[in-house]
DNA sequence: GGTGTCCATACCGCGGGGGTATGGCACCAG
DNA sequence: CTGGTGCCATACCCCCGCGGTATGGACACC
C-alpha cells in the first residue's frame, strides 16, 4: 500500500463523499474513485459502500481508517525529522516542546543539567498552546515534549514522569470564598460569581459556556484580579501569584503529573540523553 | 514520501550496498541508484555518502532509517489489520496473543469474563513463541496481546498491569540446593551442575553459553527432572510444577508483571471491550 | 418521467519507474 | 604507472499506470 493511496482513502473516508475528496486532493473525480477501487481490490476488502448520497465507511474501512491515520502520521514524522536532521547540517539537534507559559523552573533545571553533560547537543525549545505538543510530537515537528497527565494524550509515547502536584483554585484575593481553607472541585466550579475560563480546543475553537475564553495566562490572571473568573491550575503556579489572587488547595482534584515524553523506537542517541538527565533531576 | 521509495531506502540502508539492496529487491541496481538520489532531492537531505566499497549512512540517514522502520511497520499494520477485519466478514473479530504455555488459568478467565460481555464478539487466539508478542502487535497481526515486563519490549503500546508475581527457581527435586528457603540470582546461576538454557532470540538463533537450549517448556522440565538443569520462572508454575521438581524462591529477581496491551489509537471497540473486563479481573 | 446528484466506466496522453548499456571513479595488484 | 576490479551514476528507451475529459448508469426527489 503506498502512502499516496492512503491519503486519498482518508480523505474520501473523511468527507464521506468521492466529489468534495477529489476537489479537496486537487484532482478530477474520476481518477479518485479508480485509486480507491483498485485499493480495494488489493486489499481484497470492500472499503465503502456506495450510496445515492455519497459513500459510507464499512467496518473494514474504519479499520482502515483508524489505522491508516497513525500510519500516515508515522511516514510525515519520518520525513519531517530526517529534514530537520539535515538541516542540522550533520550537528545533531534535538527539538523539545513544552506548554508555552508554565513550569519554567523545571525546564530551565533540565537544560541547565543537560547543557552541562559531556555529549550534550543543541535543544530547541518551542514552546506551542496548550494541548499541541503530543500533536507535534506525532508529526515529527518535535522530538521530546513536556506535557501532562490528565490532560495531554499519551497513548503511544514512552516517558517518565518528572514532578506529580495538586491543583489549586485561583480567585480574587478579595472573595469571600478566598478565605475558605479548602474546597472541592464542584465548588469551585459553581462559585457564583466567578465561572471558570473555557480552554480552547485543538483547533483553536472554544466549548459553550459562561466563562470567559482563555488566551493566555497573564491575561486570565487579569480577569481574576477584576474579580471576574477564577482558575483551576497545579499548585506550582503559586510561584507566579503576586498581589490580588488568592489560593485555595481543592480535596478532589486529579494530581497533575508532568511527564517528559518522545516517541518510542526513535530513540535518538541525543533524545536519549536528555530523558537521562531528566529523569536524575 | 511514498511507502516504495521507504522500502527501498530502507533496503539499501541495511545492506549498506545499492547493488546487494537491488538484488534483494528483485530489480537492477540503476533505478535504485535513481530512486534514491531522487527521495534525496525531494528530502532536500544526503541520506548516503557514496564509498568506494557501498554507501554509509549520513546522520539524516540514520534518523530515516529508524523512523522509517516504525512507519513502515504501521503500514504494514493497517494494511493486515484491514484485510483481517475485511476477512471477518462483517462480525467483528479481535487476535490475542500470548506466549505460548504459560498463564492459561488467567487467559482463561479474561476469555470466560469477555465471552459473557453483552457486546463481545469472537476472540481469536494466537500462541506465539516468546517475545513475538510485540512484533505480533506492531505489524497487525494481532490486535491484543498478553506480555510481560520486563521481557518484552512495551514502548508505544498502551497497557494495563493484569498481575505481578515474583520468580523462582525450578530445580530437580532430588538435589542438594533444592532445600534451600531461598537463593539469589547469582547463586542461582552458578550452581555448578545445573546450567540455566538459553532462550532463543527474536530470530531463532540462540545466544552462546553452557545451558541446553530452550525449546518449549515440557522439554524443559523434562531436562530438570534428569538432573540436567535448572530454570528461573515466575511463580506462578508452581501450580504446573508436578513431581520430579522442587521450587526455590528467589530474593532479588525482578519482579514479573503480566500486562494487557494494545496499539495505541487503534482503539476499535471491540479491543476497548476486551481490555475493559482484563482490567476488572 | 424529468432532473439532479452521485459514482463508475471508457478512453487517451504523458510522466516516471524500471530495464540495459556504459561511463567515471577509487582502490589495488603487479 | 597501468590494467583490472568493484562500486555507483548517467544515458537512453520502453511501457505501465496515473490523471485528465467525456459519458454512462443508478438512485432519490419533485
Amino acid at each position: 500500500m503506498e502512502t499516496r493511496e492512503l491519503r486519498y482513502f482518508v480523505a474520501v473516508a473523511e468527507e464521506s463523499h468521492v466529489g468534495r475528496a477529489a476537489e479537496r486532493l486537487g484532482m478530477a473525480q474520476p481518477p479518485l474513485s479508480r485509486a480507491i477501487a483498485q485499493l480495494e481490490r488489493r486489499l481484497g476488502a470492500d472499503l465503502f459502500v456506495r450510496t445515492p448520497r455519497g459513500v459510507e465507511l464499512t467496518s473494514a474501512g474504519e479499520t482502515l481508517l483508524r489505522e491508516g491515520r497513525t500510519a500516515l502520521a508515522a511516514v510525515e514524522a519520518a520525513e519531517r525529522r530526517t529534514r530537520r536532521t539535515a538541516a542540522a547540517g550533520g550537528r545533531a539537534s534535538v527539538v523539545l516542546t513544552a506548554k508555552a507559559g508554565a513550569q519554567s523552573e523545571l525546564m530551565a533545571k533540565l537544560l541547565d543539567a543537560y547543557a552541562a553533560e559531556p555529549d550534550a547537543v543543541e535543544v530547541d525549545v518551542v514552546l506551542s498552546p496548550p494541548g499541541h505538543q503530543a500533536v507535534m510530537l506525532r508529526d515529527g515537528r518535535a522530538d521530546v515534549a513536556i506535557l501532562h497527565r490528565p490532560f495531554d494524550d499519551l497513548s503511544g509515547f514512552d516517558m517518565d514522569v518528572l514532578a506529580v502536584e495538586e491543583q489549586v483554585l485561583i480567585l480574587p484575593a478579595g472573595h469571600a470564598a478566598s478565605a475558605r481553607p479548602s474546597m472541592t472541585v464542584a465548588e469551585a466550579s459553581s462559585i457564583p460569581d466567578l465561572p471558570l475560563p473555557r480552554w480552547p480546543n485543538l483547533d483553536g475553537s472554544y466549548p459553550d459556556g459562561p466563562g470567559p475564553e482563555l488566551r493566555d495566562m497573564t491575561q486570565i490572571l487579569q480577569l481574576i484580579r477584576l474579580g471576574r473568573a477564577a482558575i483551576v491550575l497545579p499548585e506550582s503556579v503559586r510561584a507566579s501569584v503576586r498581589e490580588g489572587l488568592a489560593v485555595v488547595p481543592l480535596t478532589d482534584a486529579p494530581q497533575v503529573t508532568t511527564v517528559i515524553a518522545w516517541p518510542p523506537h526513535s530513540t535518538s542517541p541525543a533524545v536519549a540523553g536528555l530523558v537521562r538527565t531528566a529523569s536524575r533531576l
